[in-house]
Order: structure tokens, then C-alpha cells, then sequence
DNA sequence: CGACGTCCGAGAGCGGTGCTCTCGGTGTGG
DNA sequence: CCACACCGAGAGCACCGCTCTCGGACGTCG
């Protein structure tokens, strides 16, 4: 490709102006997906907002499939940082659980094609490449990380309050795997896997209720979205024990 | 339209024709939804298939949505009647509930695109058309009977069983619309807004595990699909009180 | 029976899309 | 200073949803 005789080099009038050119496009699609959503977002009119041959744009993107892993990285990114922030270590466990779901929430409502591009359906013949993986999963690790803090504070009780017999047989390996496990906060005494399932059940029953006030599953039945949405989420902290 | 001088009439030769025109078109349209999903759903691959020119699906047809509308409400009452037939009111709480949880991912399961149609992002212009909306409602009404003859016999305690301040004020006004509330099963004394807001909730909750692991959302994070399934649902059955 | 009206399929066509290729100009590094 | 890499523009391909028109087939009614 280019040659890179140091180990990073001053970029040249070339590069900068490459990089800037990329930059508007991916700020014309973004603008775009804000308007219209991912599924009519067309190649051909970012190129026309951007006065610009639609065959040019494939010097920067080599698909539409590409432009969209850039619009999906930098959205996971953006949420993931408004969790994190949202995060304060120092609160309650409940106030920090609170906070996070409401700030995902929040930017979900106001950004909702870029919560769809990024949770909903998944695009036809498109297949999340690898490099996606650290954005998406900030949120996730924000959620595992104020449910760990309190697990290891003594709070979320152990699971097997019931004893319920395993179904499947006697032996009960675990389905949460290592990788996860290091993503949610490595190894630790207060932590098993019932804990850790229970993570991720409460990070999917956050994206369930977002996603289905978002895509309208809940228009008749819930009079306030606001209300509803923390009384939700109150509920579920406490099921929890948090 | 037609005269229709009786209540009903017997179906003329043309109308027989049309109706079954229309069933093939649906089938073939149904099998390449199965096949690309809804967003490559080609109205002229549809006509292909079934050897028409493409102009002539317009006459049974008036757009590709209202094709997609077709499939989507025969979408929601096939999922809604496997929900159905999988519960058994004279079970168990906790296996009912399992039970239809089970038979809900199934279909997922066995009809990926279908399901991403129902419960994904929607379609860029598209809005779901109000006559959607009993078939939708079918599943989140079995789940609701579920939870609802549990409260009635007695199970899910009172939900306030921390006495957690409400943030917003002192006045608690319902947040579940009447509508809902009819569709929950009615008005009973051992059914009030909170248990209402858990049974959304819980629907919620599902949807979510669900679509988390159709759409791709923890292919790291869970060895068996199947046993990561169990426990969530066990364990959110479990926090209910089920 | 025949005429009329209604329905229906086919074809051409419009504007749109993603994507490819070629060509000519331009800036940059050797 | 020159060659080469890069880049923008245009034409073009195949596909899409959708519209219009036309001719044929059907059924109904005079």
C-alpha cells in the first residue's frame, strides 16, 4: 500500500485531505441515516449532497455494506460513551443502574435509526465484521460493571433461592464463556455463572423495553413512555436485588 | 366494489381464480422472505418465481408493502398460535410460562427473517397499519394470562416490597393504558399497575433474549444457546415470583 | 346470441439504486 | 523533471418499485 518507513509519519497533503473527505461522507451519510434510516440510506445521494460523482465515493468506501460498519462502529462508540459517563462509580447500586439504562435510553430516543441500524434486524446479506466488537459490547460491559460492583458488595443474592432442579440433566456447566466472563469483570468469589446470566438477562430485558418502545410494540399499552420506562426499570433492579 | 346483495355469496370463477393467485403470490413471497429476508423481499423475483411479469402482482397487490403488511399479520398469527397452543392452563405457573417462552423462541428459531420482520427494525417509510395490531398482540396476551392467572391464585407478591420511594412525586397514576389492561385479562383485585408493569416487563424481557441471540448480540458471550435460554427465562421467572 | 363492460396479463418505460470500468487531470515522491 | 499513484467524472450494467397502455379473455345483460 503506502510505505511506512517509521513507525507512524507525518501525514502528507495527500493524506490529510483524504482523511477530511472521508470524514464528510461519513458526516453526510450520518446525517442521512438520521433522516431516512439505513435501509433507504443511498450511496448515490450522499454523493449528490456532497457534490460529488456516486462513483467517487467508492475511492473511500468500498461498499455500501463498508459505509455502513463505519456508521455502525461510531454508533456503538457514541452510546457506549454516554453509558460510560453516565456511570458514576461512587453512587448506589440502584442509582448507578438507574442512570445507565435511562442515559442508553435516552440516546436511543434521540437517535432512533442509529439505535436501529445498530440493535434492530440486521441488514440482509450484511454480517457484523469482527472489528465491531469492542464498540458494541462498552454498554454491556458499563451494565456488567455496576451489577458486578454490587455483586461483589455483598448485594444480588445467590440465584438458587428455589433450588430448581435442572432440567436438562444433573450437571450444570456453565453458558456464559470465558470471554464474557472477562468482559463482565474477570473471576471473583461473589460472581458465578447464575450472576452472570443474570447480566446478561438484565442487559437484554434493558434492550427489550428500548427497543420495544422505540419500534412501537407498546404504542397502546403504556400511557407514558417516561413513567413506564423507570417504573420498568425500577422493577427489574429490584427483582434483581440491586 | 362488487355487489354483495346476501350477507355472503357464493364465490364466482373469477373471484376462486383471484384468491388463489393471491395465495401463490404470498407462498412464493413467504419462501423468499424465508430465503433473503424482508429487506431483499424483490416484488419481481416474486413474479419470477411464479412466472408473471412483474406489472401484473399490482393487481392483487397495490404496493410492495401492502405485500409485506400480508406477510406480517400472517407472521403474528402463526408465532401467536404456536404461543397459544404451547400454554396449558391447567400447569403449572412456572411451566407455563417456560413452556411458551420455549415454543416463542422456536419460531424465532425456525423463522429468522420472519421474526426479524415482526420484531426488527421496520422498514424505512413503513408504518404498521392499525389492522396489525390483534394479531400482534396475540403472544403478549398469552404471556399477560400466564402471569395474570399466577397473580390471581396467588402468586407474584406485591411488587412494592422495598417501599421504594417513587422519584417523580408522591401521585402514582397508572402507566398501563385501559386498553392493555383489558387485553391483560381485566381488572382484579390481585392485579394492579406494578403487576401489569412486570408482566410488560417480562414480554419485554423475552423479546429481548430472543432477538439479542437471533440478531447476533452475545455470539461470544454464551456457549448453548439453548441452556443460556433456560436459565434466563428460569431466572426471570424466578424474580418474578413465578 | 351478441354487445358491452370488467378484469387481467404483458410490455414498455421512468426514475432510482449499487457497482464497475475507463479516461483524463493532478498532485507527489524519486 | 518526470513518472507514477491517486482521484474525480462520466457512461454503463443490472436490478429495483411503480405506472401506463394495450389487447385479449371472461362474464353479464339486453
Amino acid at each position: 500500500m503506502f510505505t511506512e518507513r517509521h513507525h507512524h509519519h507525518v501525514p502528507t497533503a495527500r493524506e490529510r485531505v483524504r482523511t477530511e473527505i472521508t470524514a464528510e461522507i461519513t458526516d453526510a451519510a450520518r446525517r442521512q441515516l438520521a433522516e431516512v434510516g439505513a435501509a433507504a440510506l443511498s450511496l448515490r445521494a450522499v454523493a449528490r449532497e456532497l457534490g460529488m460523482a456516486s462513483s467517487a465515493l467508492y475511492r473511500y468506501f468500498p461498499s455500501r455494506d463498508e459505509l455502513l460498519t463505519r456508521l455502525i462502529i461510531d454508533g456503538y462508540d457514541a452510546l457506549g460513551a454516554t453509558a460510560e459517563t453516565a456511570d458514576d462509580p461512587t453512587a448506589a447500586p440502584r442509582e448507578r443502574w438507574l442512570a445507565v439504562c435511562r442515559a442508553v435510553r435516552a440516546w436511543a430516543l434521540a437517535h432512533p435509526h442509529e439505535y436501529a441500524l445498530l440493535y434492530g434486524s440486521p441488514v440482509p446479506g450484511y454480517s457484523a465484521p469482527q472489528d465491531t466488537v469492542p464498540s458494541a459490547s462498552r454498554v454491556g460491559v458499563v451494565l456488567g460493571r455496576v451489577l458486578g460492583d454490587a455483586a461483589r458488595a455483598g448485594a444480588l443474592p445467590e440465584a438458587g433461592g428455589g433450588a430448581l432442579p435442572e432440567a436438562g440433566g444433573g450437571d450444570d456447566p456453565r453458558v456464559v464463556t470465558p470471554e464474557a466472563v472477562a468482559i463482565l469483570g474477570g473471576e471473583h468469589p461473589a460472581l458465578d455463572d447464575a450472576v452472570r446470566v443474570r447480566a446478561l438477562l438484565a442487559w437484554s430485558s434493558v434492550y427489550g423495553t428500548i427497543s420495544f418502545e422505540l419500534f412501537g410494540h407498546l404504542v397502546g399499552s403504556v400511557a407514558d413512555g417516561d413513567r413506564y420506562f423507570d417504573r420498568a426499570m425500577t422493577e427489574l433492579a429490584r427483582m434483581m436485588g440491586l
